[in-house]
DNA sequence: GAGGAGATCGTCT
DNA sequence: GACGATCTCCTCT
């Protein structure tokens, strides 16, 4: 059950990619799918600025494919991956300017069962992410974990394609995608290099929080 | 549990 | 034509 929640501004996606990055982690991912909802708290993100940072996709300028990037703060950038897999970004700074922050793990908070469904997932009946710590079946907790601890498993429990979502805003109130505040406090952040890159691994910009179970592997240590 | 390889296709050069 | 911000399955330990 959600506790009452704030959409987050486009002033919140108007900063430094990495400040965005960081304050995300903990907020509520919602996606509206006819009347179902569903919600995920985001635990793990990574950073990606633009012109100097040789592993964003905005490295080598616009094109058709990363112009959402360019464009204003707060819409979703969706792009397909080693032809199997969607990922699912927002736009940062101001239009003009490149960057961006890629969702990486969600822990399942509502419409978990389609979630699951979405994966291709059967859920025993009695599970619940709420009680994820006293859940003694250690299959059960795979299982939920499989549902959205990486962004291609993240976008396919959400149904999100390129087709559908990509420049699709996520501070609209009228939007299916939307990002929210639900006043729930992160305890303790871990940072990181950035996972499946091969340029600019000096940067710690990946984020997660410290000891949460949907956190996609390789934990960091 | 860890590690390796294959799947599969859009994007860019 | 090469590569990639991934995932899953299979094998080995």
């Amino acid at each position: 059950m959600l506790r009452p929640s704030i959409l987050l501004s486009p002033a919140f996606f108007n900063r430094d990619p990495r400040k965005v990055a960081r304050d995300l982690l903990g907020k509520v991912l919602v996606r509206k799918v006819g009347r179902k909802k569903l919600a995920g708290r985001i635990v793990e993100t990574e950073a990606y600025l633009g012109a100097g940072d040789a592993a964003a996709h905005s490295a080598a300028g616009k094109t058709l494919r990363n112009a959402v990037l360019f464009g204003p703060p707060g819409f979703a950038y969706v792009y397909f991956i080693y032809g199997n897999h969607y990922c699912l970004n927002v736009s940062c700074l101001p239009e003009g300017d490149a960057g961006g922050v890629l969702f990486r793990a969600l822990e399942p908070i509502d419409g978990i069962a389609e979630m699951a469904r979405a994966r291709g997932i059967t859920l025993p009946a009695d599970s619940c992410v709420a009680d994820f710590d006293k859940l003694a079946d250690s299959k059960t907790r795979l299982l939920l974990r499989k549902i959205s601890s990486g962004p291609g498993r993240m976008c396919e429990a959400l149904d999100i394609t390129r087709e559908r979502d990509n420049g699709k805003s996520f501070v609209s109130p009228r939007s299916d995608l939307r990002i929210v505040e639900d006043g729930y406090r992160v305890r303790r952040v871990q940072v990181g290099p950035r996972v499946g890159i091969k340029k600019s691994l000096e940067h710690n910009w990946r984020y997660v929080i410290a000891n949460n179970p949907f956190v996609s592997a390789p934990a960091i240590r």
